[in-house]
DNA sequence: CGGATTGTTCTTCC
DNA sequence: CGGAAGAACAATCC
């Protein structure tokens, strides 16, 4: 279940693997992961990778000297990406959780793009719910505006926020899960937030104080960032580009622990419940 | 074998 | 137009 750290881990290892390499081929082996673009191949050989950028969980991949051309990859909930610098190659150290690059394409490779330089990068996904998309400029201005702000930056603005929250009549979780309200945060970090800043995830969003609102912001965001510090969560479906689980789990507090004593009142044991549809997980005594 | 799993979009309704 | 709620998507796990 990718959110904003996961994507953003596998978008800084991304960074310094394909930046600056050419294109030389491309493989669709699943068509709906091109969103069914009959050209998706042609288009991108020749085209040489100029940086990926990202908004929320949204990749957005530019080319050198292509001003009106870009490729957009969301991973949904089971998208990942695997890089193989060559494919002869035979990786060791690989732990039980991770893919193996000498099994690359397998079963759930939907698409392969190989560079000039021998590299191969695999998109993967189970579920078939990501995509890789091709999109004009204006495509992508209109997919950036669809984002609310995202809680790792420095300069969110909490005053915009807390305003915007008394109009919602929703669950604070349904809320913060709506991307274009708040971006990047998914079903296991609006948990986790929620618990650090001390609010059940089924309250009234219009019944936040300022002071809460910005405290399930500011935690969000310090949350999401220590999470891209050590490479992400894995708790389903998430590796990164080399095929290995991320480290954030250990981390978690509430996201998976049903059942077991709350770690910060240690009164009361975590419950899970389902609000806005989705598993959720919270501690009865003190969150409020 | 039925139910749960989840990110986003779509539909329907207000 | 915006918000709310639920369905849909798809494959796998338990």
């Amino acid at each position: 279940m990718p959110e904003l750290p996961e994507v953003e881990s596998v978008r800084l290892q991304l960074l310094g693997k394909i930046v600056g390499k050419k294109i030389t081929d491309v493989v669709v082996l699943h068509p709906k992961s091109t969103n069914h673009h009959p050209n998706f191949a042609s288009l991108l050989v020749g085209k040489k990778i100029a940086h990926i950028d990202r908004v929320g969980k949204l990749m957005i991949f530019s080319f050198v000297k292509e001003p009106d051309f870009f490729l957009l990859g969301h991973l949904k909930m089971t998208g990942q990406f695997f890089f193989v610098q060559r494919k002869s190659i035979v990786g060791g150290g690989h732990s039980m959780s991770d893919t193996d690059s000498r099994d690359l394409p397998n079963k759930h490779t939907r698409i392969s793009l190989h560079f000039s330089n021998g590299a191969s990068l695999f998109f993967n996904d189970m579920r078939l719910f990501g995509y890789l998309k091709i999109a004009t400029a204006g495509e992508v201005a209109t997919a950036r505006g669809r984002f609310g702000e995202e809680p790792i930056r420095a300069d969110f603005d909490f005053d915009s926020f807390t305003e915007k929250l008394q109009r919602r009549g929703t669950s604070i979780k349904a809320a913060l899960l709506d991307q274009s309200f708040v971006a990047g945060l998914g079903n296991i970090y609006v948990d986790e937030a929620l618990f650090a800043a001390k609010i059940r995830p089924d309250r009234k969003a219009n019944t936040l104080t300022a002071k809460e609102a910005k405290a399930v912001i500011k935690a969000g965001g310090k949350i999401m960032l220590h999470s891209i510090e050590v490479g992400g969560t894995t708790f389903q479906n998430f590796a990164d580009t080399n095929g290995h689980a991320g480290n954030f789990t250990e981390h978690l507090k509430v996201f998976g622990k049903q059942g077991t004593l709350c770690p910060r009142c240690k009164k009361a044991k975590i419950q899970k419940t389902r609000v806005a549809g989705r598993g959720t997980h919270f501690c009865p005594n003190c969150q409020k």
